[in-house]
DNA sequence: TTTGAAAATTGGCCTAA
DNA sequence: TTAGGCCAATTTTCAAA
């Protein structure tokens, strides 16, 4: 991880699917420089894949929610492993603050998000606490 | 966006960077066909763009926070703003739950999250409360 | 949907630091 | 030993019919 690794990687932040000929121009080195590179960060898991950025509300997904989870400390672990298990749970966080786990959670609306949260995980053991906070808008 | 631009979607959201037509074979449908559907999402806007997925801590990056922000109704907007543009701010949220503003900000360690917190961001008018905490592991 | 040309990726092999 | 350069084969992209 050197200055270079870090403009290329701003590059694919930016447009993950930047060819590498470009970026190499635009870095003044060679496709087969940044090649490697990329293959070296792979390898070495700095770079742990690509995604492409979605419109939640354009996919039919209105409600996305932000929600913390209380547990008790001896059920942590398989709460939050639990939790991964759930398709409509697309990130799991352990965080400091006012909640030890922290997901998001992607509904059709609100009637769905209140259907996965009650109903699927709900059901989970070790819960003690939900609190949901839906996204409005992402500025950035 | 049907049921095959999600089948689509899908196969981009883990894997950012296959090609289409490795995606059309799974699919069983043609390379420009595939090729279409994305060029169609991306312009209504549905794929707002490509990314890659970095290990922070590897990057270099040991201190993540989502850091939550309450501000007067007044000032909401503008400190919103504001915060898009620093670049220690990678995402900026406007939420319900406990704080209006939600943010992730990446940090090379706790001195340096201080300081983009207390000398940077804390100089912007009208923050009434900062609350970070800090990712201890992304599970999913 | 098919087709063909242009561009990008991939792998191997080489040199230099 | 490691990063980068070069070349050739393959694959992917892209636009036109």
């Amino acid at each position: 991880m050197d200055e270079k690794d870090m403009k290329i990687l701003d590059f694919l932040i930016t447009d993950g699917r930047k060819p590498f000929t470009e970026i190499a121009k635009e870095l003044k080195t060679s496709e087969s420089s940044v090649r490697k590179r990329v293959k070296k960060m792979e390898e070495e898991g700095v770079i742990k894949g690509y995604s492409v950025m979605v419109d939640t509300p354009k996919m039919g997904y209105n409600v996305v929610a932000q929600t913390g989870f209380d547990t008790n400390p001896e059920d942590f672990l398989s709460v939050a492993q639990e939790l991964c298990k759930f398709e409509e749970v697309k990130k799991v966080f352990t965080s400091t603050g006012d909640h030890m786990i922290m997901t998001e959670i992607w509904a059709k609306d609100g009637k769905e998000l209140s259907e996965i949260i009650f109903n699927k995980i709900g059901k989970i053991k070790g819960i003690k606490k939900v609190c949901p906070a839906i996204i409005l808008e992402q500025l950035k």
